[in-house]
This record gives C-alpha cells, sequence and structure tokens, in this order.
DNA sequence: AATTTGTGTATTTTT
DNA sequence: TACACAAATT
C-alpha cells in the first residue's frame, strides 16, 4: 500500500480546531465522536478517513456507514480530492446498501440466490395483506400496517418468526390487542419471502445478522477485511444495525461512531438512543471526543436551539457555541390559515431575494409532514418562484415506474411473488383473479414454485387462460435468455419496455395523465442509461441496478434538471445534515408538531422535541418559524393553536409577530376563513389548550397579537403565466365555455358548493366531463 | 373480465 | 378531502 506524503494531509489538519484534530488523527482503538450540530462532523469524518489512508491503510480495508447514499458519494468526492481515486474503493454506503451487497455476495449460505428481491413498502405490506386475507381474518381488526409494524420491530430487535411464536409476552400482546394471529401472521411472512427469494428492508439487516452468528467462516472474512468502521449518524441507528457493527469491529476494535444525541430522530424505526448512551459499557477503552463548536449558525440560532434542547432530560452533556456574528432575531410569523401562510412564505422569499441577492437555494422550507407541502407549491408556482420537494410518494412510488421495475425484477428472479401479481395481467391479457388463484392453488398442492407452474401451464391447466399465460411465461423467458446472454442493465429495460406493450399502451393514451406516465418511463430508462454509461459503477447488470434502485433513500432524489437553484422543500427527517441561509419551519401548532401521535408519553415528545432541534439548526442566518390559526385537515377547518415549542424557545432570541405583513387575498381564497369568528376562536382555544403549559407572556403576546388579512396591497405583483388565472366562481354559470391550460375547450354545466370550496363540472372538447375545484383550478371565460 | 360506482376510512416521520 | 377497496354493472 503506497504511503501517501504529508504534505497535504499537513494542510488540511491546519484547518481543524483540537477535538477535531484529536478526532481525525485517533491512532486505533474505539472512538466515540459526539458531534453538535453545525460542528463540522462531516468535515471530521472525511478527514479522518483520508488520514487513515495516509497513515497506509488501504481503502479496501475501510467500512464507512452514512445515513444516505448522497452522503456516502459526498464524502467519497471529498476524500477523492484529498487522497485521489483509490477513494473509490473504500466500502461506504447506508447499512442497508452496504449489507445489501454482501448479502448478494454470501446470501446463498443462507438459502438466497445473488438475485434476490428486495420487497419494499408497499410490497410487504401487499403480502400482509394477502396472508390476512388468506388466513380469512378481518383487516379491519388485523391493520397491514400494525402488522407490519410489529414484524418489523420483531426483526429489528432479531426476533425470528419461531422465537415470537414461542415467547408468551409477544402472544399477550397481541391477545390483548385482539390480534392473536400476529405471531401465525410473521411466520407466514416470513416463510413467503424466503420462498419468494425476497428480502424486505429488516431482512437486510436481520439477515446480516443472521449471516454473521451462524457462518463464522464469513464473519470472520469480513471482520478481518474491515480493518476500521466508521458509522455516522450513529444516534439513528437501531440494535440490529448495532450488533452488525460490533460483531465486524470485533478483531480490529477500529470502530469510530460518530452522531449526536440531540439529533437522534428516528426512534419510530426502532433507532435506539441507548446505543449512545451504553457504548461506553461495550467499549471499556472508549475515547470520547465531543465537538462543540458550531460554525454554522449565528449566535442567536445556536442559542435559541439551546434553550430548547435543555428542555429534554435524556440527553449527553454538551455546550454547543457559535463564535459567528450574534445574527439576526428569529422570527415567529403568524398567518390566519395555511394557504395564507404559503402565501406569506413565499412572499418573504421573493422579496428577500432582491432585497439580499439571495438565490433559491438558499431557502429550505421545513415541515413534520408531507402533505403540508401544498400550499407552498401553489404559493410558490403563483410567484414563479422555482423549487423542488424532496420526499413525498416518489418516482419509484408511481404505478408505472414499478410497474416496469416489477417486469425487470421478475426477469431477474422468477420467484418474485408480488411481481408477478403486478405484472400478470398488465397489459391486460385476461388473466383474472380467478386464473391466478388457480395458480397459487396448483402450486401449493404440487409443491412447486408458481413460476414452475407458469412456465409448464399447458401440463396443469387448458383453455384461454392457459394460452395467455404460456404467453406470458414465452415473454419472460426470452428476457431470461437476453439477461443471460449478458445484456446490461439499460438494453434490459428498454427491451423489456417496448416488447411488453406498457410503453405502446401508454403512448396510445393521450390523457394528459397517460402523457405524463409515459414520459415518466422514459425518465426512468434515461436514468438506467446513466446507470449504465457511470465509469464508476463496475456491475452493470440488470440485478445490480435494481439493487440499487430499490435502497434509494429520499434524500437520494436528483434534480430533474440541471436546475440547481430551486428552493428547498421537505420534511424534517430529510434535512438532516443539511444547511441553508433561510430556513422556514412551519406549520408549527400543536398536535400537528408536536405530531398528536407523539403526545403519549415523554420520549416520544421529546423526540419531537429534537426533531423541532434539528429544523433550528439547519439556518445559517436567518430563520423563520411559522404557523396559521387555521388549518384544513383531511378536508376539515380545524383552528390550531401555536405549538408548545415555540414557546419554550428563550423570549429574547426571538421576535414576535411583527404586525405581518397582509398578503394579497386573491380570488380563489374561498377556502380561507378570514374573516373574525369571534368568541367560536376563544372557546376553541380554550377547548383545546388541554395540554399547554400556563401561559408565559410570549403566549399572549403571540395570541393576542392579531391582525386582519387581506386590505393592503401584496407586495410583489405577479402575472401567472399565460391568461389563465385562477378562476372567479362568481363569473361562472352553468352554460359558461371556458378554457383550461390542459384540458382545452369546454363548457360549464354545472356548478355546485362543496363545502366553502366552488366546484364546477365542465365538458371538455377533448376530454369529456371533468369536475373541477376553483381554488385549484385554472379557468378562462371565453368571450 | 373490465369498468364504473359507491362506500369507508385514515390521516407521521423512512430505510 | 382523497384515496383504496368492494360491490355492482356492462
Amino acid at each position: 500500500m503506497v504511503c501517501r506524503k504529508s504534505a497535504e494531509s499537513v494542510n488540511y489538519l491546519k484547518e481543524l480546531n483540537p477535538p477535531q484534530h484529536q478526532a481525525v488523527t485517533h491512532p486505533k482503538g474505539p472512538l466515540m465522536i459526539i458531534a453538535g450540530a453545525g460542528s463540522g462532523k462531516t468535515r471530521v469524518l472525511t478527514y479522518r478517513i483520508a488520514w487513515l489512508i495516509d497513515q497506509g491503510i488501504d481503502p479496501f480495508n475501510i467500512l464507512a456507514l452514512t445515513f444516505t447514499n448522497k452522503a456516502a458519494q459526498e464524502m467519497r468526492e471529498r476524500i477523492e480530492r484529498i487522497i485521489g481515486p483509490d477513494a473509490r474503493n473504500l466500502w461506504m454506503g447506508t447499512f442497508h446498501s452496504v449489507f445489501a451487497k454482501i448479502l448478494r455476495y454470501e446470501g446463498k449460505a443462507l438459502g438466497y440466490t445473488s438475485n434476490f428481491s428486495i420487497y419494499d413498502t408497499d410490497d410487504s405490506k401487499s403480502l400482509i395483506k394477502t396472508i390476512i386475507k388468506e388466513f380469512s381474518l378481518d383487516d379491519k381488526v388485523y391493520k397491514p400496517n400494525y402488522v407490519l409494524n410489529r414484524i418489523s420491530n420483531a426483526k429489528n430487535s432479531l426476533v425470528s418468526w419461531e422465537m415470537y411464536n414461542e415467547n408468551p409476552l409477544f402472544r399477550e400482546e397481541d391477545a390483548g390487542a385482539r390480534m392473536p394471529e400476529i405471531g401465525r401472521i410473521y411466520k407466514t411472512y416470513a416463510q413467503r419471502c424466503f420462498a419468494a427469494n425476497a428480502m424486505d428492508f429488516d431482512d437486510l439487516l436481520y439477515n446480516t445478522n443472521i449471516l454473521f452468528r451462524d457462518h463464522l467462516d464469513v464473519l470472520n472474512k469480513y471482520q478481518h477485511k474491515f480493518k476500521h468502521v466508521l458509522v455516522d449518524e450513529f444516534q439513528d441507528t437501531n440494535v440490529s444495525q448495532y450488533l452488525i457493527t460490533r460483531k465486524l469491529a470485533a478483531v480490529h476494535q477500529n470502530i469510530c461512531v460518530v452522531g449526536d444525541d440531540a439529533q437522534s430522530i428516528y426512534a419510530f424505526r426502532g433507532a435506539n438512543i441507548q446505543n449512545i448512551l451504553n457504548f461506553k459499557k461495550d467499549y471499556p477503552e472508549l475515547i470520547t471526543v465531543k465537538l462543540e463548536q458550531n460554525y454554522r449558525s449565528t449566535q442567536n440560532i445556536v442559542n435559541a436551539a439551546n434553550s430548547l434542547i435543555k428542555k429534554n432530560k435524556d440527553q449527553l452533556e454538551k455546550n454547543v457555541f457559535s463564535e459567528n456574528d450574534e445574527g439576526k432575531k428569529i422570527e415567529v410569523l403568524k398567518s390566519s390559515s395555511d394557504n395564507e401562510e404559503g402565501r406569506a412564505i413565499a412572499n418573504m422569499i421573493f422579496e428577500e431575494k432582491v432585497r439580499d441577492g439571495l438565490h433559491n437555494s438558499d431557502f429550505a422550507i421545513l415541515y413534520r409532514t408531507n402533505a403540508q407541502s401544498r400550499a407552498f407549491e401553489e404559493a410558490l408556482r403563483k410567484l414563479n418562484i422555482k423549487y423542488r420537494i424532496i420526499g413525498g410518494l416518489s418516482f419509484y412510488q408511481r404505478k408505472e415506474i414499478k410497474d416496469l421495475l416489477a417486469y425487470l425484477r421478475f426477469t431477474v428472479n422468477q420467484q418474485d411473488e408480488e411481481a408477478f401479481k403486478r405484472i400478470i395481467n398488465l397489459p391486460k391479457r385476461g388473466i383474472g383473479a380467478q386464473t391466478v388463484a388457480k395458480i397459487v392453488v396448483l402450486a401449493n398442492e404440487h409443491r412447486v414454485s408458481i413460476w414452475e407452474i407458469v412456465s409448464h401451464i399447458k401440463q396443469y391447466i387448458d383453455g384461454r387462460a392457459a394460452n395467455a399465460i404460456a404467453a406470458f411465461a414465452e415473454l419472460i423467458q426470452s428476457y431470461m435468455i437476453e439477461l443471460e446472454a449478458g445484456k446490461d442493465a439499460h438494453e434490459m429495460a428498454t427491451h423489456i419496455a417496448k416488447t411488453t406493450g406498457i410503453l405502446r399502451e401508454l403512448y396510445a393514451d393521450k390523457t394528459v395523465e397517460g402523457l405524463a406516465r409515459y414520459e415518466n418511463i422514459q425518465e426512468l430508462l434515461n436514468s438506467i442509461k446513466q446507470f449504465t454509461d457511470n465509469e464508476e459503477v463496475e456491475d452493470k447488470t440488470l440485478p445490480a441496478f435494481l439493487q440499487t434502485v430499490s435502497l434509494l433513500t429520499t434524500a437520494d432524489q436528483e434534480d430533474e434538471d440541471g436546475d440547481h437553484d430551486r428552493v428547498t422543500m421537505m420534511t424534517i427527517h430529510g434535512s438532516k445534515g443539511l444547511e441553508f441561509n433561510h430556513v422556514f419551519v412551519v406549520g408549527l401548532e400543536e398536535n400537528l408538531f408536536p405530531s398528536q401521535m407523539m403526545l403519549n408519553n415523554r420520549a416520544d415528545l421529546e423526540e419531537e422535541r429534537r426533531l423541532f432541534y434539528v429544523a433550528i439548526t439547519r439556518a445559517e442566518q436567518n430563520l423563520t418559524l411559522s404557523y396559521a390559526e387555521q388549518r384544513y385537515n383531511w378536508g376539515r377547518l380545524t383552528f390550531c393553536e401555536p405549538s408548545r415549542f415555540l414557546l419554550e424557545i428563550d423570549e429574547q432570541f426571538l421576535k414576535l409577530p411583527k404586525a405581518n405583513k397582509p398578503v394579497r387575498k386573491s380570488f380563489d381564497d374561498d377556502n380561507d376563513v378570514i374573516s373574525s369568528f369571534g368568541g367560536a376562536r376563544k372557546s376553541t382555544f380554550q377547548s383545546t389548550s388541554k395540554a399547554a403549559p400556563a401561559p408565559p407572556s410570549a403566549k399572549q403576546r403571540v395570541l393576542n397579537n392579531l391582525k386582519p388579512v387581506g386590505t393592503a396591497k401584496p407586495a410583489p405583483e405577479h402575472k401567472p403565466s399565460g391568461n389563465f388565472v385562477p378562476s372567479n366562481p362568481s363569473e361562472l354559470k352553468a352554460g359558461i365555455l371556458v378554457e383550461h391550460p390542459k384540458f382545452g375547450f369546454g363548457k360549464i354545466t354545472k356548478m355546485d358548493l362543496m363545502g366553502s370550496s366552488h366546484k364546477a363540472t365542465v365538458v371538455f372538447d377533448s376530454h369529456g366531463e371533468k369536475t373541477l375545484l376553483l381554488s385549484f383550478a385554472k379557468l378562462r371565460v371565453v368571450e
């Protein structure tokens, strides 16, 4: 191994403060880095890896586990800039992707082939549903989500289905929840996944544990291979993940974990904050380094965040401080409704861009739930501000994408039951539920796989369904042959898209949706092309692509086009590790943030508080905390109370609601109730303020500062593109001719009132009858 | 078997 | 509201 010269190492080490330096150059043995928000954690991790390589460690012997693939990729690039192309040999990625890779090599020890499928949450849920149905259980009692959660928790604690069924504790719990059959469902679920040569997300970790437990030769190999194990975002690892790293580090004892207990926000999926707290017990020799200087944010922001987080009981002692400018106070923004909140913030962004010369990419809007993005999308669109939404239903969850991927999956792995169910009658080939059920029965009777039946269908049944199935089998077989012949992922996918008829069907569909779907497929094919064209990818086969694709994290989403200058919108969970000049934390209302479901016990509430802490500490210069007084919740207008978290931040850091700028009240706002509602509000607040602490002056001021909205002139006037404007219900009635930007010309046949929002039924010349919600639809009245 | 209509129900965060 | 799923049509 090359031992690099230290000219550069001296350079990069010089940039570090003493604790950072200590962390980077820690020679060997267990190391825990407690890294406060914005303390240069990524830099330390990067430099440490570079430093290790400088010390003569082969990149091939270093394992670095990150929270997202993107983080891994970025880190790899940064290391490459320091040490050169050797960085490519690092083992770096998420737990799931790294161990999926190892399981691909070693899985046969457990009875899986290297082509195993990875079931995503939808697949898992679908299988659970199927099983519940097969057991003739009531899926209103056995809620698939609950059952899946239960199984997931079991696996993450390394409880096998056998152990689950033997343990009376679980049985009692399930009986108490009136779901005594969960153990049986778990068993069947596990067996069915195995039979399908498929692993769900939890299996990737669970099976790795089993692999290392039962196959010491394999464990040994990787223990010796990984001379250094580094774990980022350690506070968000679960027991299953922790045990894997502990086993891997058992020989060399070179384990370095980086984390911040104050930023642990994934307990809901099994992350265990105790991992951090117990780490010392597992490694008595442990050296702990604390990084406490925040380089990211203003003093005001750091101090405000500190004043919040100190309300939590469970935390390590730590003193995060900033030596940056004191900075501006945190602005608290009050709006009368969720839509108003959207407009106010869009306007602030618009003005600030002009005033301070900021770019779209300097702004982020962070919310608790994905559903909250709507109002902001609308408002930003109206001001022509470009944005990107991270998360939500991702590209890969769209129906047409999942369909094509299911074909690819089935081509690679014919055991894949979920993929089979998706594609057997797609496009329509006249194979209905009856036929599929018959096949499943036959497979069970003859104790063979579904594919065995399908590929020899004529031996089992005849009739027209049999012909259709034979054709299907032949199609798949032709794909298998091409795969065997060594075609790469892109060639395969293009060929399959063309020859299944999926593409043809979508092409024929000239509706807007059909067009969009067609484009989505094209986009998927493009991204596969990128995959096979990428020189850093060694394995360009279809199985390799599928593996990568199923383990993409939401943060991994690429910008659709090269345009990076966009306002970012995402959940706070998604914002981890990121930073922005100006951050808006929105929807700060009781029962929304903190979420209603997290109010049951202290631990949950503290996790919500940490979540808020994460949100605040994303901001570099400007922070705006926003809440609305009313909000539509599942179609119902509800009155909201400011979040308790707002009141927990020390008042000296806040600027309470300024007479918040009146924002244009445009005519599409009928679902905003803006006029005063007198006594109603007061009583609502009183009746809902069960959990709120006694009102401090801050709260008083927040609540009293009521202001009328919608009279003064808006800030920047802006024309929506084209002639289309959101329609004004008062000028519409049955019989009027209108034009819609997507659907073209049509005639209104009916006007309705749904709640407080207007609906118009329009018969379009080319698209037939549509019912449009006027608060969203843009219609132009044709003279 | 495919399409349309109606009913009910869930509303957190993600690998 | 809005989506998923079941029942009722064609």
